[in-house]
DNA sequence: ACAAAATAAATAGGAGTCCTATTTATTAAA
DNA sequence: TTTAATAAATAGGACTCCTATTTATTTTGT
């Protein structure tokens, strides 16, 4: 039919090839942002994370997992923010080995101003229509999990695998889903990535959960 | 309607920081398929990227602009690579302050050798059902569109942006494009985001093209 | 033609990423 | 309890990545 389908590299290839530009540019945004902070971007990675999560205290080893670097180069980028004055390490008192590492104020406020900066690349996501970017987000959702289930990152706090998340129970098609959590109806678009208040689903009904949102994101019938 | 309107993060937000987390694994897979050849990341990009492009030699700033650093950055790269024996660097007959990068022979087999790598990215993304995938490549394609107009990345070598591509051509709407170089209609799920053959089209025709491709990539009639 | 401005790349200098391998504690298991 | 596994730190080394500056050329404006 076309000679394309012999000669291309596969789509999943160029896709990934895709993605790798996009990441160039973030990167280099992190740096942009980062530094105003006197920050590098793994510093500022880590630091939003921890400030993320870790009321508590969180382990070296969950942040090195996060970032995907091996456990001694956490362990220099948190010597780095401790430095800095904008993380502390104090003794876990669950685990003797462990150390709790949490935000200080100081680190709390360089985190409010990392997250005001706007970079290029979310510019760039802004020029693409509502409808192409709640596509785009229920793509990189399925992406995410499958690179979960692969194990290639840990688990992600997304609506889609908490337990108070129920995929198309509504008719609006503007915002078939429900949280039962805030007892709410939202969107495709309203999907998080992240959410503080995740708890995750049991593993079955976590299954059921997927497969109502794969049938629905994919050719659901324009109404009812 | 749903209070998730007004408090979520914006969506552009959540996509990019979505878009980060796969990064974030990009980068890892980078690490594990790179070492093989006793590369890092870094140094992998740059000679993929001149064993792409530099037949003819590719000058520093192009590298450095391709990878989003520092020109000094480049310099240190490039320079592990010629000490590795797989760039090497001549004067650019054009202009005596340049230099003329390219491949050696041995920086060749290294290329083949990590273009056989396959990324859990990459498998991640094979998990996307085949519409999914070209829905997402046409999503990723508008990005780095965006990105390039607001010249945060140098101009890339996309079909959509090329002399010879015709979008929406044919009534078949499985392929409905067409390359007028090799002269063969396709798909978008066979777009390419860096062909070897590809020239820069007008400004005029190229802004009338993407015109073409936007309409149709969003709402196209399902027939004719 | 010629000083001034712009450009190509290298250098200097320094903080910090990132790795593997290993060591030091502590906790869990056989 | 030995033995294993785990949490984190250390050691050591190659390189990334930055800003600022320097050294050559080219390009421009007069």
């Amino acid at each position: 039919m076309t000679p394309f389908d012999a000669l291309s590299t596969p789509l999943a290839r160029r896709l990934r090839d895709g993605l790798d530009r996009i990441c160039t540019v973030m990167r280099a945004d992190q740096w942009g942002v980062a530094e105003e902070s006197g920050l590098n971007p793994t510093q500022a990675h880590v630091l939003t994370f921890v400030a993320g999560r870790g009321a508590t205290g969180m382990r070296v080893r969950s942040i090195a997992d996060h970032l995907g670097v091996a456990q001694p180069t956490a362990t220099d980028s948190i010597g780095a923010l401790v430095r800095k004055g904008l993380l502390t390490k104090v003794a876990d008192p669950e685990d003797a080995r462990a150390v709790a590492i949490r935000v200080t104020p100081a680190g709390h406020d360089v985190v409010r101003g990392l997250g005001l900066a706007i970079t290029s690349a979310e510019r760039a996501l802004e020029t693409l229509s509502m409808k192409e970017q709640s596509t785009l987000l229920g793509l990189v959702i399925k992406t995410i999990r499958a690179l979960q289930q692969a194990g290639a990152i840990p688990p992600q706090r997304l609506c889609v695998s908490c337990r108070y998340f129920r995929a198309y129970v509504h008719d609006d098609e503007d915002i078939p889903h429900h949280c039962a959590l805030v007892d709410a109806p939202f969107g495709g678009r309203h999907l998080r990535l992240d959410c503080p208040e995740h708890e995750q689903a049991e593993p079955e009904a976590l299954d059921a959960a997927w497969k109502v949102f794969d049938r629905g994101a994919d050719d659901l019938p324009m109404s009812t």
